[in-house]
Formats: structure tokens, sequence, C-alpha cells
DNA sequence: GAGTGGTCTAGACCACGAC
DNA sequence: TCGTGGTCTAGACCACTCT
């Protein structure tokens, strides 16, 4: 019934063990995003331990957000990354005067082409390996707000590639999760400051070297691993966020 | 001996109550920052409840960043945020190349006024109180990089608005706590994005209208008092932040 | 070797959520 | 009422740091 790892690994607390061996069971797809595992109690008897281990481990995977605990009802597989997290960086005022809505997406091309250097070594691809790369607006309330740039590994999305962009939805990642079955676990955020070139300007409907926030992102699925790379452009003066400091 | 929390508050876990007592205690200053506080088996001992509930409620303080613990040396009071926070945001190229130090600090004014609505109740000041108000040049490898505003609450700091400015510290945290006991324990920044003054762009040597990155800060005593309102510019083309999602 | 925090056990009871 | 995670106990032994 449990598993060999009665042992620590060299190095390793049980319970730091403990914590691999359970995310190694989520990766392989025994419980997927969304569901709960097993209770506490049934898990620290089935590996042999005391309650107290095995909620440690819980407490290491937790702290990942791979899992999420909920008194009285179990330990669930997270979902992964919620949607319009790149507008926790803006604050769009709307036309009508409100805004916090999620920005309807637009894809102004998509197509296939070879991976940079940068691009395949991030997402261990060999050189030469192709990438989709597609190019989107985000409107709120029919105003443009964000210029996108998105690139995706190729095997693992070829779903999209052939797919009809039309009927996308706003939000990718729950796409991905549907159409894909990449879960996206955690994502890097890069911010600088940049000028917007005619082309970009045109799309935003602001001047030409108008000044833009930019924000490369690197998203990662439940295995670590980079599965998306995201340019952001969006209006410097709509640009707002707050950093804790200790 | 102990405390007569024996009782957890109403609402509150044991070791929550442990956590608020303990850190009443910091306050007070019954340990000074970079003190250790009793073993955890003293402290368990003292309180009467297991070494368990007292790990659960040094952890909390650890969180928090009021502790500090080190294996087999003991558990410390925090000893306040570091100095050059600020250059977390920046990426400044020195003329020489690499950057990285702290940077040159010239105090251009140094006086005392009333202050304003929001800052009386930031610093929960009555309203029609004194502040000090201070206007600061940071430089790298003598080039200006930062122009600050900084405000400080009046009896607080009243040993600062008296002394010679020239005779100031390039890092004004360690000097708070040296002048007036005054320790930094976690500030927040707020970034945002606007355009320079002409007599702004001046001090940095920019042109007027140069955009720039704003970063509002509060900073926080030990007790959670507002203490320290900074306004920081810098030039937009030198910002660079990185942040994780989840 | 003495003292510290870190790990682990085998129980107990409490608080929450759903049926 | 039952199963879940949350709190708490009273021990034990291990790993690190200093003297």
């Amino acid at each position: 019934m449990s598993t060999l790892l009665n042992r620590p690994l060299p190095g390793q607390s049980r319970y730091g063990s403990l914590a691999l061996a359970l995310r190694h069971r989520i990766l392989q797809g025994e419980w997927v995003p969304g569901e709960v595992i097993p209770a506490e109690s049934v898990l620290a008897h089935s590996y042999g331990v005391a309650l107290g281990t095995i909620r440690q481990a819980l407490s290491l995977l937790v702290e990942d957000g791979v899992l999420q605990r909920r008194h009285g009802k179990g330990t669930f597989v997270t979902k992964g990354v919620g949607g319009a997290s790149m507008m926790r960086f803006f604050r769009f005022r709307g036309a009508d005067g409100s805004a916090s809505t999620t920005p309807h997406s637009h894809i102004l091309s998509n197509r296939l082409r070879t991976a940079t250097v940068q691009e395949a070594q991030a997402f261990g691809l060999s050189q030469g390996a192709q990438v989709l790369h597609i190019e989107r607006l985000r409107s709120l309330a029919s105003e443009p707000c964000l210029l996108e740039t998105i690139v995706l590994p190729l095997p693992l999305f070829s779903s999209l590639a052939e797919s009809d962009t039309d009927a996308w939805d706003d939000l990718l990642y729950p796409m991905y999760q549907e159409r894909c079955g990449v879960v996206i676990q955690k994502a890097q955020d890069s911010l600088s400051f940049a000028k917007l070139s005619a082309s970009q300007a045109k799309r935003l409907r602001l001047a030409a070297s108008h000044p833009c926030v930019l924000v490369e992102r690197q998203a990662y699925d439940m295995a670590g691993s980079c599965v998306e790379i995201r340019t952001t452009r969006g209006d410097a003066f709509s640009f707002k966020y707050t950093a804790q400091v200790q």
C-alpha cells in the first residue's frame, strides 16, 4: 500500500521526502487539479509516519502553492493561477468610471516560427525547434489597454496552432488547461520601462514613442518547467503597483 | 514567573495569544533588536505550555519578520530592515560599469512645517501638528540618481531637526535607530510613473518632463505605527523590478 | 559536552462543513 | 452525526554552534 520511502533521502528530512513523494504523485496525475487528496490521517497511516510529520510535508506543498487546505473539507490540489493577473499592475479608468473586469481579448496574429536561442533554452527545447507566436490586444470597455506577445513551445501547444482564434477565450490560462492539459502553477514578472514603437502605439491608440511599461513574464507548470513567455505593454501612466519590504 | 495569559483570548488560539504576548514584551524593550530571547524550552516552561505550542507562536513572529531563528544559537530579535532597499527598484549603470554600492546622500533641505491632513492621519497625529520635511539627493559615482522627499513625525524625530545635516549618514534607517530609537520593521512601496518637474529634472540632470518612476513609501516601526513617509523619484529607464505570481 | 533549534512520535480534543 | 483539518501535549532523539 505504502511507497518504499520509509527512509528519508540522504540529506533530507522525512517530511521533506514525503513532500517530494506527494508532489510526484500529483504530477503523475494521480489527483487532478481541484480534487481532494486523501485525509491526513490516511496518508500518515499509509506512509507509516505520525500525523504531525505528514502535516509538515503538506505544509511545504501548501507554501509552494501546489496544495490548498480547507478546514472541515479536506486538502485540494491547486487549480492553477487565476485569469487577469496582468491587471494587478495597472489601474485603467474606463470611460464609464469603474474597471476591475476581465479585459476582452482580440488575437491579432497567430503563427509558427523557429525559437530564438533564449526561448529554446527557457523551454528546454533543442535549437531550431518550432514555437507558436501570438500577438494579442486586450481591451476594457472597447478601449485598447494592453498589447501582448505570447510564445508557446510546440508540441505541447500544437492543438492551439490549428484552432480558430475567434473561438479563443479572453483568459488563456484556463484555456491552456482545457485544450492542452497545461496547468499554470506560478509565474515570474519582470517590469521595466520603454517607449512604444509607431505600430505598437497605433494599436493602443497612443502617440508614437509614448512611455509604456514592459512586463516580461515566464510562466511555469506544476513540474516547474517554463511553458509560456509573454511580453505585455501598457500605458506607463496607468501603471500602479504595491510591494512590501520585509 | 509566568504571565497570566494561560487562557487564550476569545477567538484566539493559545499560540496566537502567546505570539501577542511575546510581541508585546519585545515592543516593551525587554529584548532589544539583535539580542537573543530565552530558549524555546525555557519559554514553554515559563508559560506552562508544550514545546510545540511555543514553537508555533515563535513561527508566527518569524513569519512577521520580528524574530529570526538560528539553528544551534538561538532565536533573535530582528535588527530592522537593511539600508539601500530603494535600489531594488533600479538598475543604475555607473560610468565605470558595475553598481550595487550604497548611493551617497546629500541633504538639500531640512525644515519644520505643518502636517497635511493625510500625513497627520498616517502618523496618528492631531491636525496642525508639526513634521520634519527633508529633501535629499542620492548619487552613485557622483552621478545623481534618486531624488527623495522624506517626512517624519515630530516629537519622535525632534533630535534630527536640530542636528547638522552634513554629519548625517548615507543610510537613514540605521541613523533613526541610533539617534531616535526608531527601528524600521517593514515598509510598503507604491510604484507609479510620472514626469519630472523642471526643478526636479535639474537636480537629476535630466530633461524637464522626462519620465520618472515614483515610489511612495510608508515605513512602520515594530509596533506597526507609520513613522516615515517617503517619495522617491528616479529615471524611468533605469527602472527594473521582478515580482512573483502565486 | 552543554545548550540551542529541528525533527518526530502517538496520542488527545476542538472547530468546521456537509449530510 | 461523521469526517475533515486545526490545536495541543509530553515526551524522545538529532543536528548545529560554541567553548
